[in-house]
DNA sequence: CATTACCTGCAA
DNA sequence: TTGCAGGTAATG
């Protein structure tokens, strides 16, 4: 479910709760595959643990334990994080929590199972880095960048956009977005873009990204901050999942098709190839 | 490269 | 009953 803006916004509502707090128990486990390593090994190596800082890196959630190791979480399609009281850890979809030292409790809640939670050393947290492209927040994310990933790829855009490698955090929602602020078709093949179409799908990333985290997210389904609360940015939407509605731009019904296996909505009118 | 698998729940 | 859901790893 979340990409990059709501696993900074979980990231953002987790750090008052959470920094400077220890970890006292592994106190429920009841889907072992989401832990690594197994509960034993995981157990030994965080309780007693502070937790000093609260960071993401792509759609992956990183707290920094006063050890050499990090717990890195990824939330997949209908995970979220809750700090709460520890008799909440009984709801049917928690899966993973952690008793702390304030008599409050970190709880990840996930009806579909996919999450996963990494406990990482210094050469792991190393390779899930490499693993993922530039920060598309940052500075050094630039059109320039972008250019040298999209050139000679055939694949169509919007999938290119899905692959991690290639920029980090973006998911099926902002592709969708970005694609069609920067009136882009989904399907043309990343190579053809032209400079000037490259800088201007540059600024749109950044644009969809950043309007969604002044917005807390987008709550379609399951997604909730730290705290529960659901973001906004769904009320927002100009394509995704608006598939016969009008063109927000130029009130050409918006149409839906499927790419890398997708759900894909753009405006065939004011979205080109070229 | 494109399928398939991993899971559960909800709406058509 | 089928198809679909914010994601990614593992297969052909």
């Amino acid at each position: 479910m979340p990409e990059l803006p709501e696993v900074e916004t979980v990231a953002r509502s987790l750090e008052p709760q959470l920094v400077g707090r220890a970890i006292v128990r592994l106190a429920k486990l009841d889907w072992p595959r989401m832990l690594t390593p197994p509960a034993p090994e995981f157990a030994a190596l965080v309780v007693g643990r502070r937790i000093e800082a609260i960071g993401r890196r792509a759609k992956w959630l990183l707290l920094s334990l006063d050890s050499a190791w990090t717990m890195a979480i990824h939330l997949r399609m209908s995970g979220h994080l809750l700090v709460t009281e520890p008799a909440a850890a009984a709801a049917p979809h928690v899966h993973f929590a952690l008793d702390l030292d304030d008599g409050r409790c970190l709880m990840f809640d996930d009806q579909r199972k996919f999450g996963r939670v990494h406990l990482l050393d210094p050469i792991g947290l190393a390779a899930l880095d490499a693993a993922h492209g530039p920060e598309p927040l940052m500075d050094t994310f630039t059109p320039a960048i972008l250019t040298e990933q999209l050139r000679d790829r055939r694949a169509p855009i919007k999938a290119l956009l899905l692959d991690q490698r290639l920029v980090a955090g973006i998911g099926n929602i902002y592709a969708n977005e970005a694609l069609w602020l920067a009136r882009i078709h989904p399907l043309t093949p990343g190579g053809a873009l032209t400079a000037d179409r490259i800088a201007c799908l540059h600024q749109a990333i950044r644009t969809v990204l950043m309007e969604a985290i002044a917005n807390q997210g987008s709550s379609l389904r399951n997604y909730r901050d730290g705290y529960g609360r659901r973001g906004t940015q769904q009320e927002h939407f100009n394509v995704y999942d608006r598939a016969g509605e009008p063109c927000p731009r130029c009130q050409m019904p918006i149409e839906r098709i499927v790419v890398a296996q997708r759900s894909t909505y753009f405006c065939p009118q004011c979205q080109t190839m070229g």
